[in-house]
DNA sequence: CCTACCGATCGGTAGG
DNA sequence: CCTACCGATCGGTAGG
């Protein structure tokens, strides 16, 4: 009974150090994949960059496909997180919007947040078979930007059709685009410095806010 | 004297063949390059689509990254001159935005012109060594969207500082980078496609000039 | 531009 | 998770 429980013990924790060591790959390669590319970094790469040696990967996914969705969905959850947890704390539209437009980009520049910019330079090495996994999460957070635009929008704060009091779904999701587009591509130009003249995150999104947001009518 | 002229004759001929093949393989490289990447895209694979073996292309260029520097240059070559071309018919500040929209729109989806997708995409794989060069090609092209968005936004036509004369560099250059971010990331979801519901680049470039542009104070 | 080839490297596996 | 390894493929070259 004693050796049963200490068996149960052991195996709970290195089922943690299991789990451990797997996140620890993700994040790894996470990195490697945002500075060079998911073809042009190596399983050796990946594994020499948590002590590991080249075929020790495969114990923890079948192949290096397997790496890249496993980023892909740790940078969704995460997303999707953060994202919640920051809408909590807005109450107005205006609010919420400054909410999302900042974590999304925490979400794409915060030091050790390289899942999603993953996620956008390397769509096209992920198998077909795994796109459509990622694409129901990745809907899940779209969803909270259309409601956060379609509410924007109906009070007449952003783009086209302020005049009209409701906006049509095809105007919401060119909203959607666009905004997401220009926020996504400052991943190919925006880089974070610490000297003086930088522009921070904080100053990154009040331009960004500012540029897309209407008066009230 | 006639055998000197033939060989001259001759040696230009060749001169144009020579030409002719090595844009034939910079045409397949970026149709190859777009589709799967740089990376994930193999001599052999750029090869067997101009009819070559597998060591011919070294013949043109001396080596793979050679070849990606030529599809980018190329793009941006084609990308100024159509740029000035199309601004040539438009007289107003809000015609020549819409040229500007509607051209690089064309661009980046027309049929054979997969060259600025690549240099979005591929930009990690250019050499350091080589991206000084495309920059500077690169400054000339946002130099005319620069222009032409100073002129929006001086004239109140466009995001924030509609109620200021002048517009400040900054707003210009934050104006550039977002609608240049939203066009540019239309290469992750924009599809041509023919049947109907489709949306053209017309429409495209209606919605977001629809979008992004104010109605005069 | 082809033929023939090479050294290096890659993703992945067997067996412990 | 390591050791030891393999077949396949890759970018590139020599010699014509």
């Amino acid at each position: 009974m004693a050796e049963t429980r200490k068996q149960v013990k052991r195996s709970v924790a290195d089922g943690q150090d299991e789990a451990n060591r797997r996140q620890a790959l993700i994040r790894a390669s996470a990195r490697l994949f945002r500075e060079k590319g998911f073809e042009a970094t190596t399983v050796r790469d990946i594994a020499g960059a948590v002590g590991m040696r080249s075929g020790s990967p495969f114990y923890h996914f079948s192949n290096k496909q397997e790496i890249l969705k496993a980023v892909m969905e740790e940078g969704l959850r995460q997303g999707l997180d953060r994202t919640e947890e920051a809408l909590k704390a807005a109450t107005t539209p205006q609010e919420r919007f400054r909410a999302m437009v900042r974590t999304h980009y925490g979400i794409l520049h915060d030091e050790g947040s390289e899942f999603i910019a993953v996620l956008l330079y390397d769509w096209r090495s992920l198998p077909d078979e795994h796109k459509q996994d990622i694409i129901a999460v990745k809907d899940r957070y779209d969803l909270l930007w259309q409601a956060c635009l379609q509410e924007m929008l109906s009070l007449g704060l952003l783009g086209a059709n302020s005049d009209h009091d409701k906006a049509a779904a095809d105007d919401v999701k060119t909203a959607r685009l666009m905004i997401m587009g220009a926020i996504n591509f400052t991943v190919t130009w925006y880089k974070q410095h610490t000297g003086r003249g930088a522009m921070d995150l904080d100053a990154l999104s009040d331009r960004t806010v500012r540029f897309f947001m209407r008066e009230a009518p």
